[in-house]
DNA sequence: GCTTCCAGTGGGAGCGCTCCCAAGCACGCC
DNA sequence: GGCGTGCTTGGGAGCGCTCCCACTGGAAGC
């Protein structure tokens, strides 16, 4: 039984023909539509295999207006930023959820000008059929261009100041504000706070959160000292606030890597991590496990978080009105703190 | 001057009657293709503003045989893997090429049969315009459908036991032999190994560059003692070695999570590093700067990879004929050796 | 003055699929 | 026995773009 030659391309014409069926019937087939008689799948099912046929995605797309691929776009000066595992575990959580809707993942770094042209050309043009926004600082163009898309948008993480239609987040406020409790159960008095970037909606929240248990507890809340998410940063923060207040006995950082950072200073300074200063972080990703000691920090559900966006991301695809979801953060209690 | 209302989607047609041309000379103009007067080249442009007119990629995909996406497509039960930072760092480099060559990103994480299956069916379909291939085990069924797809496919790092037509590669024989001399040069005598998983040809490779630079240097090597690139067995391994070597005065990890793990377990068994152990890792991703001490480590062009193979599947859709390219690795000397 | 040439132009045929619709046909019902 | 009724079926019109090709007219060549 002499397979068919396997030829560049078949089309569904093709396989019409040979299944002995007209084109609508050999469509209906494929896509298990009904009004088609057994006989006549088996066959177009037949042809199918003897040809190896597999649809052209893109002249399904014209036909049915839809891409089948959403896009994750990533904004941000610096590139290097998405090499932060964050995006990586966001990126798993995405791709498993879009994958069940048998959707496509495009990955947008929107870092230059050129790069946040193609974004904004890709949702003004349908060229997907729906898009992930993450990272969004103060004023970010991309902003705009989201209110301008011509396709559904979820949100990653609350861009600064406003609210969007639909998004996902992780409880910035009330992890900051447990990780600051828990320094303070601790018998913390002095606790100063490491921020990230306050021209993030992230930075800001979780600053809240540490002012908000530290009135709570009758303490007074240190100024923000702002880092930018960086080891380094986290250092010279640390540096800083020994040289300003030796008396310091705990740090709430805004995330791991400038826990990580504030450790190494604490560690170099001759003073000993947590018996003199405890220190809590913030994410719970690689760099907690790693650090000396193992860190004590805000576990947030980055997987889930990918997950959800695109599932919210689906269902608007659909026309479905989805809420927004906040997600629940929980304290991971290691060493340092 | 009343802006044209912005309808829902303006077509080539529209924009053509606009500006008063036919579509073709109007598609000629938005091509920036020759043949069009600079009047109607003008005109077109106006009617382009004036209706706020962005091309329907899908059509164009159609037309033109080429989707305008390339895809990167990362294999391995395990999805978490992925997190790893050398994949983020891999994918701004791929990003950065592909943009300039106005290519999308399009991720694949083949986990499950389900994704694999995805991954087959983007590839035989034309749904990209090609294929980067990356973290290919031993009889990955990967291997097969790269072989039947019908688009170009760059490797990134070999697969184990074959060399494919194009690939892009790090010199991990050169680089884990660097290491070990390195470690040689410095005195140490007993020097062993912690291998990564021996079914990936980036972990037999580093062996090898072991094992060769302990031959030598007239050494005996350590046999393959297998982690699989975790930090955990790292640790554990280190555990083994020291148990069943306790005279042991260097270890080459085959990468920086388990070279990590290794210095957790020699601090904890009460030894020093550098002193009493000297440890080498391998990649000088960002664990390598956070641990303690800081990790003496072959440093591999992370982002060059990424980058190279975006540029060869770029040459590759142009018809033309790249070849394969092995980029070289540095030794970045730290605390740890 | 008459070819020759070529930039400029628009008509029209696809690219490969979906989906609406009218037609065909075997039932079963009154 | 006439007439719905409902399942199958295939024709054909798109989806929005590219590109081949035939046609025009004015500049250049002899």
């Amino acid at each position: 039984m002499a397979e068919a030659a396997p030829r560049r391309h078949p089309t569904l014409d093709e396989v019409a023909e040979r299944a002995g069926v007209s084109r609508s019937v050999a469509s209906r087939a494929l896509n298990n539509a009904p009004h088609v008689s057994r006989a006549k799948r088996e066959a177009v099912e037949r042809a199918v295999r003897q040809l190896g046929y597999v649809p052209n995605p893109t002249a399904r797309a014209l036909a049915t207006r839809q891409t089948g691929a959403a896009a994750l776009v990533v904004s941000g000066e610096d590139p290097s930023i998405f090499a932060d595992p964050f995006f990586a575990r966001v990126i798993v959580g995405a791709s498993a959820a879009l994958d069940e809707a048998d959707l496509h993942l495009m990955l947008c770094l929107a870092a230059s000008d050129r790069g946040r042209k193609r974004v904004e050309e890709l949702m003004r043009s349908r060229g997907a059929d729906g898009v992930m926004l993450m990272a969004l600082r103060e004023d970010d163009p991309l902003t705009r261009m989201a209110d301008e898309a011509q396709m559904p948008v979820v949100f990653g993480g609350r861009p600064v100041g406003s609210a969007p239609r639909w998004y996902v987040d992780v409880d910035n406020v009330g992890g900051a504000r447990e990780a600051t409790e828990h320094l303070i159960s601790l018998g913390r008095r002095r606790v100063a706070v490491i921020c990230g970037r306050l021209d993030t909606e992230a930075g800001r929240a979780r600053y809240r959160g540490y002012r908000d248990a530290m009135l709570g507890a009758g303490l007074d809340p240190y100024p923000p000292l702002e880092g930018d998410f960086t080891e380094r940063s986290g250092a010279a923060a640390m540096a800083a606030l020994l040289a300003g207040h030796p008396d310091v006995d705990g740090v709430f950082a805004a995330n791991d890597n400038m826990a990580a950072g504030a450790l190494r200073t604490v560690r170099e300074a001759g003073r000993r991590v947590p018996a003199d200063v405890a220190v809590v972080g913030f994410d719970d990703l690689m760099a907690a496990q790693i650090a000396d000691p193992p860190l004590t920090t805000v576990h947030q559900p980055v997987e889930a978080l990918g997950r959800e966006m695109a599932r919210m991301l689906v269902a608007l695809v659909n026309g479905q009105d989805p809420t927004p979801l906040v997600l629940p953060t929980r304290l991971a209690v290691r060493a340092s703190a």
